[in-house]
DNA sequence: TTGCTTTCTTAAACTAGATTAAGTTTTTTG
DNA sequence: CAAAAAACTTAATCTAGTTTAAGAAAGCAA
């Protein structure tokens, strides 16, 4: 059931059978049908996420009205809204899954207590961050590196195939353009 | 010498008398001159940096040519490129003391082995990880949410004097517009 | 206190990408 | 399978922000 997220712990960190066992007892497992929203706007974030298969997407509603994907989450990928998980605050974000997505669950009020009875997850987490954080620098500075059109090429290169995966329009936004002018470049060439 | 470090940590974490000399024998502290580079471009980031006082500014140079800041460090925040950080690989970016500035560096090497033995520094690093990575979810959303001009004026609101303390064309590029843009903007109101 | 360098301003011409709107194709669902 | 809904295309028009260029201030070193 937790196996998918038990592997990927162990590649930063042992687990014994004991730790294994109280995570059993707290995680939980879910199955969300293409279109289901795990998290909508003004509700309060209340699980951490990794997406054990499928994908999801973080987005935002923009003052024109307009969705702005900011995140995706596929296979061993964590995903939440920060600002309300942490502060159990009402959302400025919607969590969709972009598939059908098996996702493992920790819950808040479970979060810091599962660092007390297994300390060990304070370094996974951290590298976790870590890794998501040095993800954000090097996704900000490809949005401030590149046109419009060269930011889709050089997606496609870093992430061959998973745009058939995904509706064009979540694309778009998450690259930062419309879906008429991403449209307009792959016919182009 | 480095407690203005240890009072942040122990916002998060105790922190026994023996852990701060571990620390003490650990970390190094330097002051930069204004306009100093603490890494540049093609070298290997050595060192995770918190900023004591003053102000650092990590950017890269685009595609053509222009300087391009993705981050700004102040009092109580850490800053490096975590991508070569992490990796030792050389760095695309560079990072520069917009002001003079003193800061506590820990380096490469020390890094892991003081995880070894301070546990308790993976909490206080995951929760800095997790602010990090929740402070670039908000920055990503307010880039796609807003249009220049309410960049700047929502990003004045949040750090009112902030403005003052840098050169114009440093806040221009880390608003994602030119200096001229701003120029225009800041005179009609 | 002068000269040199860095930063800021102004304004005209320009362009990448948005907007609008209508039509077409694909996918989903009963 | 048929109908409806969702996703994609195309093209004309439009605009927010860039580019270029030249001059004015401000900051700094000698």
């Amino acid at each position: 059931m937790y196996q998918p997220l038990y592997n990927h712990i162990k590649r930063f960190v042992d687990l014994s059978a004991d730790e294994e066992e109280i995570l059993t007892s707290t995680l939980k497992s879910f199955s969300f049908k293409k279109k289901t929203f795990l998290l909508e706007q003004g509700q309060i974030c209340r699980s951490n996420y990794f997406v054990v298969k499928g994908c999801l997407r973080l987005y935002f509603i923009d003052v024109n009205g307009v969705a702005q994907t900011t995140q995706f989450a596929i296979e061993n990928w964590w995903i939440s809204d920060l600002t309300s998980f942490m502060f159990q605050k009402p959302s400025d974000f919607f969590i969709q899954a972009a598939e059908t997505t098996e996702v493992i669950a920790i819950a808040h009020q479970d979060y810091e207590k599962l660092f007390e009875r297994i300390p060990k997850l304070e370094k996974y987490f951290r590298l976790i961050f870590q890794k998501l954080h040095q993800a954000s620098q090097q996704r900000i500075m490809f949005l401030y590196s590149f046109g419009a059109e060269e930011r889709y090429r050089h997606f496609n290169g870093l992430f061959p195939g998973f745009v058939q995966r995904i509706p064009q329009y979540m694309l778009a936004s998450y690259l930062g353009f419309t879906p008429e002018f991403l449209s307009k470049i792959r016919t182009i060439k």
